[in-house]
RNA sequence: GUGGUUGUAGCUCAGCUGGUUAGAGCAUCAGAUUGUGAUUCUGAGGGUCGUGGGUUCGAGCCCCAUCAUCCACCCCA
């Protein structure tokens, strides 16, 4: 048979691992220095713990593991009987109870949830791992990919939500990625569809809202009145999308029309307490993050209450590579209430696509050994073989070329895996306990005695 | 879930309105060159044209099905 790789997933080389250990590595760097630790949860949910969290369109999109032991014969009766649910678009238990873990924000909501009470509060994790989505892949788009989360629970601080403005900038300035980074507040939204008396059209009002710089504000009209809305809420609608300016005349304006609906106000409030944080903080290393209100931003998941971030990048057309918000009771549905949090989201594959794509991996990566051995015949290469071991035990990483094969072909295996320097010991070479050490990049190469081969590449 | 695209050598692709033994570049291997490559020259190997049916005297090309791929929509990282 013919094997292949199932839809939307990947096998990484070693080129590609390495580049995206890069990316990991930045963005656990940047996690570690702003206090936060690390968490691993499995990559099986219960399918219960993962339904109802992501809106109707999310549930589809869950990977369902179908049970074990369905073949016994004696349960045949019942598999039917209950697969004819499932065609009906319920989940049963008795087919399938797990299901692949669809993001890290839910699997770490029933973690804190289960051991709440030995925590050190406010609980600041991050988890760099594997995520699924049955959705049809296509550019940007996986079905297995990564996500980095960072979330704080515990505390109604909006010290945080400015904090992860700051995560955010400083991570893609240390890759090198200019970004757009959005801001929208869920109590803004929710606001908007009460002024429009519609406070159950909540969802449908921010989708539409949400494509405004995608279809235009004519074709949003158009999904606002599919859906239901009259003329006089898509007016209400349309001067709020007609808000312009900079982050304060946009607030400003918010809260001319927000003037009577206090959870508006506080909205505003929020976003403001962040904007003066950002203002008024020092100029780090990395500059300032520069955020930009943006009043169309929405986001699917419907357990965000606050603040919502979304990170674009700039120059390529990729979709979000970042996102995240605030929620203020995300274990509740796990049985623990009063549990406020915010978080944020990093896409790497999708970073590692616009770096790719914008040449900005550091060229350094794609280095393999620092050395390659020749091999010069039997006896020498096992010579070779004792000297190798000695660089190696000083941390220099070096192979040897298994054959005595011709050196054509030795110098070219050096080159494909990116092998800065060939070491040849020959015959004449033991004779004088001496090596030849070839520059294959700048292609000079001296003859050293063997003593001084460490001294020569720890230089 | 809906719509479309593509599938030919290890890789990237040519292949005319259906017509003999299906081509190129790169890669691989061998030789010129028994200790100096990435940047020389010569030669060689490698394909049941995604799979299964059909139309035809004849199919890589047309039709149907199926699988895979990429792209767009929905939604999203």
């Amino acid at each position: 048979m013919k094997p292949t790789l199932p839809q939307g997933t990947r096998d990484f080389s070693a080129q590609v691992i390495r580049k995206r250990g890069y990316i990991f590595d930045t963005i656990r760097t940047v996690f570690e220095l702003y206090g936060f630790e690390p968490l691993e949860t499995p990559a099986l949910e219960n399918l219960d713990t993962l339904t109802g969290k992501y809106g109707d369109e999310g549930d589809k999109l869950i990977f369902k593991i179908l049970n074990n032991g369905l073949d016994n014969s004696q349960k045949h009766e019942q598999a039917k009987e209950d697969f004819k649910k499932i065609l009906r678009g319920k989940s049963v238990k008795t087919l399938t109870e797990k299901a692949l873990r669809y993001d890290l924000t839910i699997p770490f909501a029933r973690y804190v949830a289960m051991n709440y009470g030995q925590l050190t509060m406010p609980y600041k994790r991050y988890q760099m791992q594997a995520v699924w989505r049955a959705d049809r892949p296509q550019k940007g788009r996986y079905r297995e990919f990564y996500q980095c989360d960072a979330d704080v629970v515990g505390s109604y601080s909006f010290m945080y939500d400015a904090e992860f403005a700051f995560i955010y900038w400083e991570v893609f300035k240390r890759l090198g990625i200019d970004i757009e980074l959005n801001l929208n507040n869920r109590k803004i939204l929710t606001s908007l569809a009460a002024l429009c008396n519609a406070t159950d059209k909540m969802m449908s009002i921010t989708v539409a809202i949400d494509k405004l710089d995608k279809i235009g504000i004519e074709k949003v009209k158009q999904e606002l009145e599919k859906n239901g809305l009259g003329p006089r809420q898509i007016k209400i609608i349309e001067d709020y999308l007609n808000i312009k300016g900079t982050n304060q005349q946009k607030l400003d304006s918010l809260k001319t029309l927000f003037l009577n609906i206090e959870e508006g106000k506080k909205g505003i409030e929020e976003l403001e307490f962040i904007l003066s944080l950002l203002h008024d903080a020092p100029e780090g290393a990395f500059g300032k993050p520069k955020v930009n209100i943006h009043l169309t931003l929405a986001r699917g998941l419907n357990y965000y209450t606050g603040v919502i971030y979304e990170v674009k990048a700039k120059n390529i057309e990729i979709g979000s590579i970042g996102g995240g918000g605030r929620y203020n009771d995300l274990t509740g549905l796990f049985g623990v209430p009063d549990m406020p949090g915010v978080g944020i989201s990093f896409g790497v594959d999708r970073i590692y696509d616009v770096m790719d794509e914008l040449n900005l991996f550091p060229e350094k990566m794609q280095k393999g050994a620092t050395a390659l051995f020749f091999n010069m015949g039997t006896e020498e290469s096992k010579f070779a073989f004792f000297q190798m071991q000695q660089l190696r035990a000083k941390g220099i990483s070096c192979e040897l070329f298994p054959e005595p094969a011709k050196m054509d072909k030795q110098f070219k295996y050096a080159s494909k895996k990116n092998i800065n320097y060939a070491v040849i010991i020959g015959s004449e070479e033991i004779k004088t306990q001496s090596c030849v050490v070839k520059d294959l990049v700048k292609n000079e190469q001296v003859t050293i005695g063997l003593n001084e081969i460490k001294d020569y590449f720890t230089k």
